[in-house]
DNA sequence: GCCGCCCCTAAGCGCCCGCTCAGCTTCGGC
DNA sequence: GCCGAAGCTGAGCGGGCGCTTAGGGGCGGC
């Protein structure tokens, strides 16, 4: 299927990186508190009880809410580019590169939703400053798929009238997944991954996705 | 391209069945402020402002904040079916339904952003028996488009493996342009629901989209 | 021409928000 | 064994929130 979220983490806890502990565990809750109700119907209190702190310990370590939201946008939205780079700057065909992308950014929407709705959806409740900074990382995303479909398209891979709109269409069909996709639902992250890529293939009039072409 | 849109009045204000006037107005304001902004980071003074009234006329003609947003989503909803409705039960071969719905559903997310993203976006605001009403007619969405992609397999049109998860990635495809679209971008709602209608024919294996099938 | 009804406003209630601050505990260095 | 720094808490601040209430103005019916 491909290696491109195992190879960068992206299966796995990314909260590592946060230090110290207490930062890590107030960052988690957000995540959760975020994801669920939405940052504005979030409230500060209900982060630092779910880290079980009082509301003051959240401004040791995080200069407002605002500040928190920003933090962990910008480390999710690392991991996305991260993602999507190694896949797209993987050895294969145009027409592997791009399945292995798909599947491995899928696989990450659905397996992390928590987070990747937070990353994907409360972009809006950024200041301009921090918006302006994550808007470029997404700009990064948007090149990394473009690179794939142009590379597949020159090569006689693709078959793709309108390269801009398809990028924005696949992307789009990806993260949309963290609003839909549901933990207790009947399928797992790897089934979504595999029919998405499938699909995209079919989008781009790849011949032979490996599965069910006619 | 089709009709569906314009039999059911799918680009028109759809806010005239809204009386009285003041009712009308209030309601127009909090649609957009909830698109801007969000639900929960929309004041009541803000949404009364915006129609040119003091915070307390809004408890005149709706009960609370969160009733202001269920009467938006339902009216929304009901529209989101009838288009979708219409396109599935017209005249005419799988492949061209398919393509109706999907060109009319995305012309209506695009043209109708702010209306689309409250009802796409601000589901979970709702409180318990509100949201199950609403969750009903996302259903009813499901089954139309799950009923022409079913039609097509049965006529030999389309080759799909998974009915179930390709009608979900359609719908997904189609509601998360309301997330992205930019009024002020390079395209059109009715281009963007014709690229739309042509990447979803790929999907599901549908010959001669009338566009640029190899 | 007066009444009753419907809309609407000014004022404000009670609550909970984001955030602050003084002080307590814990712990490594010496 | 004392000291300063770091991490955390309890109490509470100013403010803005959703929503209520008392009352005023305009308009149709008769």
């Amino acid at each position: 299927m491909s290696t491109a979220a195992e190879t960068t983490g992206g299966d796995t806890e990314p909260w590592e990186e946060v230090t110290p502990d207490a930062a890590r565990r107030l960052l988690v809750a957000a995540v959760e508190a975020f994801a669920e109700r939405g940052y504005h119907a979030t409230t500060t209190r209900d982060i630092a009880g779910r880290a079980g702190m009082s509301p003051a310990a959240l401004y040791i370590h995080y200069k407002t809410k605002e500040d928190l939201l920003h933090r962990i946008s910008r480390i999710g939205h690392d991991r996305a580019v991260a993602i999507l780079r190694t896949a797209a700057r993987s050895e294969g065909s145009a027409t592997e590169r791009l399945a292995d992308a798909v599947s491995s950014f899928v696989r990450w929407h659905a397996g992390r939703r928590t987070t990747a709705r937070v990353v994907q959806y409360e972009l809006d409740a950024l200041g301009p400053g921090a918006r302006d900074e994550i808007l470029a990382l997404r700009r990064q995303c948007d090149a990394e798929v473009r690179g794939i479909i142009d590379d597949g398209v020159a090569s006689g891979e693709f078959d793709v009238p309108d390269v801009k709109g398809t990028t924005l269409a696949v992307l789009s069909l990806c993260i949309d997944v963290a609003r839909w996709f549901n933990v207790n639902g009947p399928r797992t992250p790897d089934e979504v991954g595999a029919l998405y890529a499938d699909l995209v293939l079919r989008m781009v009039g790849a011949e032979a996705s490996g599965a069910t072409q006619r």
